[in-house]
DNA sequence: CCCATCTTACTTTCTCGACAGTAAGTTAAA
DNA sequence: TTTAACTTACTGTCGAGAAAGTAAGATGGG
């Protein structure tokens, strides 16, 4: 039991007295002042396992990242338990980050919410680290029992509702209702933006990430407000079943 | 060396005399009639391989895949001789399938290759392992020494290039010149594809697979043949670094 | 200010389960 | 009687987590 979070409120149960009867609260000492370090070093494995997972995976061993930060792999589990743990904590620790520097500390609900997702797309081709785990890790939980599954299953649920809500605004201001419309175009974006990281993962110098990425976002908001008749004759059931 | 795949033509070297020197050629027989079954049998091995790698990723382990054909992980190896090995047959067997089912036997080079791709959406709708396989196994293959990771590079090289030549078709029949927009589309429509498919495999419900394959793709190919000026005024450049 | 004591922040070491690949033996078909 | 198509059994390795020990701060009492 002595790999327990160091820092996580609960744990501070201050024993009371269990020895004999006459015994009166004996020592209720609570030196909880968590060392400064500490902090510091969390953040410090943290980092080490955004770029270990991007780049092995989450199978990657707990001592590739233990040693980024001159540590035994036991040294990582004590301060954040479990592997899977670690995990999870690495992929809340990336959503924060992005948000921390909006003004509003949370993402805008219009069309601004456009700009910023283009933004990013500018921004991830400047850390591939961050993105690849993302990219491995989101594809990785598709698999039946992996531990970050009903993380990214509550992620696309909360992020296609953003999305879907800039554009309701955004019709709304044009005089456009077509909800089945919003809901696939808020999905295609979100979409979008990870396919790419993958073909950009795969060869960056094949694909340029911002720039794809705002002509995608601009294709399908542009389909959404004054959409087209389409130019695909379209039988789409499929022919042979 | 017991334990190269049976029907590799390559490794079918008869072994000349290399006993005494008086021998005359003596048994230069050759059984070597693969059995019908032979066939069958990997294929059956492919297939669950295919399953297995969907639910499991690559990481699962071998005996998940020999039990289905029941047999033990080592029969399997005799056939594949090693587990990268088995993998790469198993992409190479998916695309294959893939167009087998065309007439032509391979894709289509003009606007049809659009609809194709809507079709091949619907249809991926009714086949989650496989569709699974290939998810798990794009994005793991982009971790640095992943055995599948040439194959995932050529083969976006090959889509990209197959898309952005059916966009240039038809963008010369409507005499449009916008080489750089038609190589974003190109990735964007494969990358919508691939995005869709991690969306609906955590959460089938949520998406409907061939009809938002539909729409992303008629967006972004309406915005090649006919674009319209960007409702996102787009100041790109990341603020702050 | 200093000492006794508790806690944090690790390390070393061990166990135990997976799992890929190998080697040798077995059966049956050609 | 040779070879394909396996099986059983074994090996080596790797990796997560538990257990226990240790060193270095804090904390409070005097």
């Amino acid at each position: 039991m002595g790999s327990a979070a160091p820092d996580d409120p609960e744990v501070r149960a201050p024993p009371d007295n269990e020895k004999g009867s006459t015994m009166a609260t004996p020592p209720a000492r609570r030196p909880l002042q968590p060392r400064p370090e500490t902090a510091r070093r969390r953040e410090e494995i943290l980092r080490a396992a955004i770029a270990t997972f991007g780049a092995k995976g989450y199978k990657g061993p707990l001592s590739d990242i233990a040693e980024q930060v001159g540590m035994t792999h036991a040294g990582v589990l004590h301060y954040f338990g479990s592997k899977s743990a670690l995990l999870l904590e690495v992929l809340k620790f990336r959503d924060f980050e992005d948000v921390e520097d909006l003004p509003t500390h949370h993402m805008p609900g219009d069309a601004g919410l456009f700009r910023h997702l283009v933004k990013t797309a500018f921004l991830n081709a400047r850390r591939a680290g961050i993105v690849q785990a993302f990219t491995v890790l989101s594809s990785e939980a598709v698999t039946d029992d992996h531990p970050a599954r009903s993380f990214f299953e509550e992620r696309y649920v909360n992020l296609r509702a953003e999305v879907a809500d800039a554009f309701r605004v955004m019709c709304a201001e044009e005089g456009i209702d077509a909800p089945e419309t919003v809901d696939r175009a808020a999905a295609s974006i979100l979409a979008v933006m990870d396919g790419l990281q993958i073909q950009w993962l795969l060869d960056p110098t094949a694909v340029e990430l911002g720039e794809t990425t705002e002509f995608a976002i601009e294709a399908i908001v542009a389909q959404v407000l004054s959409p087209r008749d389409t130019p695909l004759s379209s039988p789409p059931r499929s022919p042979t079943d």
